[in-house]
DNA sequence: GCAATGACGCTCT
DNA sequence: CAGAGCGCCATTG
């Protein structure tokens, strides 16, 4: 690791609440880190990841509910697939997961739409 | 220090 | 449900 520490670290840390045979969004583990609304670097926090991490990286996909390993058709893609199902976690065929049935969501953490309405969004209610 | 990139999210079409 | 557009920001070259 060249230097990133503390940012990585509470993504890490998060990521190692997920508990087993659930999946989480991004976005999710980036609210729970801080990190509102930076989604992109929880992913960049990952793809730093090696083989052999403790980590369960594979509980952690992108908002649509697919494997973005497979966004980037990483040979990866395959061991989370296989992680997933052996958790229980049934994957698509496409790649996607049932994040109504599967998605592990937190109560108390801060809504990321807050910035994005903030930012160019005019429909106001 | 600047320019380009990226395991993303959300809304609209 | 799928595709396209726009935004946010740290890491890397």
């Amino acid at each position: 690791m060249t230097k990133a520490s503390t940012s990585y670290e509470r993504i890490y840390a998060t990521v190692r609440k997920i508990p087993r045979g659930r999946v989480t969004t991004y976005g999710t583990v980036a609210r729970l880190s801080g990190l509102v609304g930076q989604a992109r670097l929880v992913g960049y926090a990952l793809s730093a990841l090696r083989d052999g991490t403790s980590l369960p990286w594979h509980r952690v996909i992108n908002a649509q509910g697919r494997l973005s390993l497979e966004r980037v058709a990483s040979s990866a893609g395959l061991t989370q697939r296989i992680r997933l199902d052996r958790e229980g976690v049934k994957v698509d065929a496409g790649g996607r997961v049932s994040l109504a049935r599967y998605g592990w969501r937190l109560a108390n953490a801060p809504s990321e739409r807050t910035r994005t309405q903030a930012a160019g969004d005019s429909r106001v209610t």
